[in-house]
DNA sequence: ATGAAAGCGCTAACAT
DNA sequence: ATGTTAGCGCTTTCAT
């Protein structure tokens, strides 16, 4: 920037100016900083810019935990979408479940001074973010509950959701009818097997924990699903509480012929879902509404929102496809 | 970090050396810097960092066309995978084929003084990154074929796998053969055209312009494998060349309950393709693959290599799983 | 309308 | 082993 002023004969300020589109600088000045700036290839400096100023630097990150799950795809797509008109770029990683890599990335990122941060925690208690609040820092927490945090966040009613697929699954006559969900030590995880509970509760029926199964990855759900369909007395519907899972049981049924004999209910939307045969029925959430609402809170923040903060929770909806509506064939119900 | 070293009773230099884990610090003053740090919750600042060493910024910047397409999440995951080791974090962003914002998000992230750039380019030319890396910018080009540029890129095999993928279907005794694929003023579709194209000549079959389209949704690929199936001649078989082609193929070939009549074989991977029934043949890309070695090239150049750029090119595979196997049924062929 | 000087938070180079 | 000084690239006073 000092050679450029050099080379155009003017002070530093006012090429600091030109650069930042500044008023009250002369066209004829305006003409010569820029071409004494093409000439050297001048290149501005954020950095050294937001440094001075002391202001935002229009960044944010987002942390989840599989960048290349549909789920999170979505989520990233909408919040970049949603903040782009502010001209605010977005940092992105995955945790794949670790509480460290959580803690070490949101440090680097608060070293850097994003503006904000928008999370799907891998820790069980994000409570070392209250003092980072507590400076400024703005935090919305997605897809999960806060734990020891007072902040803003967005999530789906998982309870509800999975309540409803378990519902639906009792309605038509199934009474065995397993759970596979993400490590229980997860909270959406805990939610919807909660949610399952109270289904079977409500239908007076008994729970069997040896139908309750963690299967963290496509290939572990479809180990589970044929283990399951194997045993004395295998269920007769099965409610997947996760994506993967859900794609590793239709894969399991169908290696096993099953799919038009047990009926499964998946909760978050895979694609092709509706192609299938049978469609899978679904408890859709809509990740680019929660990544918008996401993204709509951080930037209130940002805007100096001191309100109370809060979280939103948005419904889920089922979509019978097919898969869900299976009626159970054998006479044990 | 002023306030630090005077809490601390040091100087800031001893506070800098604390904070960098810079060796040559008595552990006594190590304490008493990193307990007034907390006390005062000092939290690094990595930009005034960077600045002052003029060093790297370990960042870097993906710019693809869409981040919730299956393939650029998954660039995306192999890409953050690939350069987490080395402490660097990702910028990304999409550009949904506009070559003016890949200008803009370019300029801006250029100003943040990223240390590379990952990019799948919307503009027709990238003549415009010249100047930028003879400055000692790290460029690697994913996807396409670079323009007026010469730099290291990544790219798969589009002709070879296209003429795979016909003339596997001219093998099956198809003749007339549809060709879906994105908007043709893009790089990859026209390779894949020209594979296409390759495969007809090579069987001595005339090209058929009537069955060239291009559709950019997979909405509008729908309606144009609706239209096709409704038209005089409508083909026997059908090769798409995008993952959102495919996905729309399927499905208007399933709601016209033509899955089992119609040939399909798509170029890039969809999900649960294996599961569909028909199960669907793809020539797939691996875009794990493409995001590491991609990845891979731009940390060399960080590293200093002078090499000459190079291109990698892929292979694809095709992976036969009915829909690319059917027979034409029609005696025209 | 333009410029000079001071300083943002940090570290390299040189002391001591 | 620790401190001092200067300066990274920029912008903010406060002049003129």
């Amino acid at each position: 920037m000092r050679d450029v002023a050099a080379l155009a004969g003017v002070s530093l300020k006012t090429v600091s100016r030109v650069v930042n589109n500044e008023e009250g600088v002369s066209e004829i000045l305006v003409d010569r900083v820029q071409s004494a700036a093409e000439k050297l290839r001048y290149r501005h400096n954020l950095a050294a810019s937001n440094l001075r100023r002391g202001q935002r630097t229009k960044s944010v990150a987002l942390l989840v935990q599989d960048l290349s799950n549909d789920f999170s795809a979505a989520l990233l797509r909408a919040i970049d979408d949603t903040v782009r008109d502010r001209d605010v770029v977005v940092f992105s990683a995955s945790l794949d479940e670790e509480a460290d890599r959580e803690r070490k990335l949101v440090a680097n990122f608060i070293a850097r001074r994003v503006d904000g941060l928008l999370l799907m925690p891998a820790s069980p208690s994000q409570a070392y973010l209250q003092s980072e609040m507590a400076a400024g820092f703005a935090v919305v927490i997605v897809d999960r509950i806060p734990h020891d945090l007072s902040t803003d966040y967005v999530v789906v009613d998982n309870v509800e959701g999975a309540n409803k697929a378990t519902t639906h699954l009792i309605a038509h006559g199934h009474r065995r009818i397993a759970f596979i969900s993400d490590d229980l030590t997860i909270d959406t995880a805990r939610a919807r097997r909660d949610g399952y509970y109270q289904a079977l509760r409500d239908a007076d029926l008994s729970i069997d924990e040896t139908l309750i199964y963690s299967a963290r990855t496509v290939e572990a759900a479809s180990a589970v699903v044929t283990e399951l369909m194997a045993s004395a007395t295998p269920p007769t519907a099965i409610f997947t509480a996760r994506n993967t899972a859900t794609m590793g049981a239709v894969s399991a049924l169908r290696k096993l012929g099953l799919q038009n004999t047990i009926a499964l209910i998946g909760f978050d939307e895979i694609r092709m879902a509706d192609l299938l045969d049978p469609g899978i029925s679904i408890v859709a959430q809509d990740p680019g509404r929660i990544g918008r609402e996401a993204a709509r809170m951080l930037i209130e923040r940002l805007d100096g929102s001191q309100d109370h903060h809060h979280g939103i929770i948005l419904p889920t909806t089922l979509l019978a496809r097919g898969s869900g509506e299976i009626r159970p064939t054998s006479n044990e119900a």
